[in-house]
RNA sequence: GGCCUGGUAGCCAAGCGGCAAGGCAGCGGUCUGCAAAACCGCGAUUCGGCGGUUCAAAUCCGCCCCAGGCCUCCA
């Protein structure tokens, strides 16, 4: 398996640091407004890595922050005249339904900022005693002077960052513009915790250190976010965490790129973004958002158009029928040629995600597949047995992509009761009545399909 | 100014030195009582532009054009 690693800037063989073990660290939200899907393009990406390690047999840890303390936050909570605790956890019910409805795995471990602040003073204290740090009017500050090694996963040449170009020069008295706070002091906050370090909050980099190498150890595998996260917070990470521990922090850097709407950053500065309840409440399939977000490399930009999710949600419903019609299915052919083909698809689809997460060669061996299947089933030239090989592969994938739908496969007596009546007149030629029954059934939003095999329907989507 | 992406058919998107995957939409056909689904056929003599290297370039090199991002809020 080989991953791109934002780190080297070369796709590099992925070797855990324990056999079979995988610890994966996932930025998360900052729970202050419904996230948009440019936010759920980074946690589709992270869905697909998280699954198909686990898919290729990793036992995979994985954390994701909370960020439930920051400006936002803490600005949002004031402004509605409620605690921070009422405010976030709002806005963390409304994520994790989120998740939920795109069928994003729930990471093992979803730490909150806020029931973390000692693991912080702690990290804090241990970069002050060893000088990487220093306290300014109570604030504390990371010396980036220290750390000569900073900017290396940004590939940043320091001596180009101006100072005053996008720095807020004097928001805090600092040594250096580009040293960056670990606590902010706040004597006077309504948001602030009394700590060894005195009454204040924490940077918003330090808990992603600290939560990380809590659950995961001081050094990890694998650290992803969004390719904005890259400079300065991930930067910073590195910095805090490697300062403090002295040991290598991440092995593997995984950053996807941005989701643009009409070519554009999708980002709440702009206005430009979509909620996906935005989408839901126009009437789209969450799983036709997770194809789309899915369906596209995570290393490239991605531009987000109704038009494509049209597109995708009519991919995805071909090829969720074609699975529900395998049931329909009955034969008595055994065909080995199929079977070849099935173990064909499963070893390109391996292959491909195997490269970086190479998604869309792994997709149309699939589709590749769905052909060759069925023209064997509308040949006939098939057994049983294929048809439970079919089957037991396109959810074996689906541990990976998860987009088929488990609809229910049973239908209401009164309608099953109405395809026999139609049936009966079909036989009896009886063309009025059979079109009638079947567009009732359409009403009921029962679609109707003649075989040779007989009549096989599907709920209209 | 520095760094980094992307530009492939109407749309989405692989390929990254050896005849241009796949999906969506469209058109024609087969099947069907009619449909639907599916299948078959059609669609880029060409990969943003111009040069260069090579027996061979969408792929490598140079220059240019367009779009987007990062350079201390950001997935």
């Amino acid at each position: 398996m080989k991953f791109f690693n934002t780190l080297t800037g070369k796709k590099e063989d992925f070797q855990t640091l324990q056999p079979g073990q995988v610890g994966l660290y996932t930025c998360g939200p900052t729970v202050y407004d419904l996230a948009h899907i440019g936010n759920f393009r980074a946690y589709v990406f992270e869905d697909l890595l998280h699954r198909y390690l686990l898919y290729r047999g990793y036992a995979v840890t994985r954390v994701m922050n909370i960020t439930d303390v920051d400006d936002k936050t803490i600005a949002g909570c004031l402004r509605e005249g409620i605690s921070l605790k009422e405010f976030t956890n709002r806005y963390l019910k409304f994520f994790l339904e989120d998740m939920e409805s795109l069928r994003l795995l729930k990471p093992d471990y979803l730490p909150r900022a806020t029931e973390h602040i000692p693991e912080m003073v702690s990290l804090i204290k241990t970069l002050l005693e060893k000088g990487f740090a220093y306290m300014k009017d109570g604030s504390i500050y990371f010396r980036i002077s220290k750390f000569p090694s900073y900017g290396k996963l940004a590939h940043l040449d320091l001596s180009a960052i101006k100072p005053g170009a996008r720095v807020e020069v004097d928001e805090y008295s600092k040594e250096d513009v580009r040293d960056f706070a670990l606590w902010k002091a706040e004597p006077e906050g309504q948001v602030a915790w009394e700590t060894e370090l005195g009454r204040g909050r924490p940077g918003w980099h330090i808990e992603c250190s600290a939560m990380s190498m809590k659950y995961l150890g001081e050094t990890f595998d694998i650290h992803t976010g969004g390719i904005d996260n890259i400079f300065p917070h991930h930067e910073n990470e590195i910095a805090q965490s490697e300062a403090a521990t002295g040991k290598p922090f991440v092995r593997y850097w995984l950053h996807c790129a941005h989701l643009l709407v009409n070519n554009e950053k999708m980002s709440k500065s702009k206005g430009n973004f979509y909620t996906l309840r935005d989408l839901l409440n126009k009437g789209y399939n969450p799983l036709a958002v997770r194809y789309l977000l899915l369906s596209t490399h995570y290393r490239d930009p991605l531009n987000f158009t109704e038009t494509s999710l049209a597109q995708a949600t009519n991919t995805l419903r071909h090829y969720q029928e074609f699975f529900h019609n395998l049931s329909f299915y009955q034969g008595k052919q055994d065909n080995q040629i199929l079977s070849q083909k099935i173990d064909q698809a499963r070893k390109a689809f391996i292959e491909h995600l195997d490269d970086d997460l190479n998604i869309s060669p792994a997709l149309a061996a699939i589709f590749e597949l769905i052909k060759e299947a069925n023209i064997a089933l509308n040949t006939a030239s098939f057994s049983a047995e294929n048809v439970r090989q079919l089957e037991s592969f396109f959810l074996e994938v689906d541990q990976v992509l998860a987009i088929l739908e488990r609809r229910k496969e049973t239908l209401e007596e009164e309608i099953v009761r109405l395809i026999r009546q139609r049936e009966e007149a079909r036989k009896a030629k009886n063309f009025k009545k059979a079109d009638e029954i079947r567009e009732e059934l359409l009403r009921q939003g029962i679609v109707l399909e003649d075989t040779p095999a007989g009549t096989r329907w599907h709920r209209r989507q």
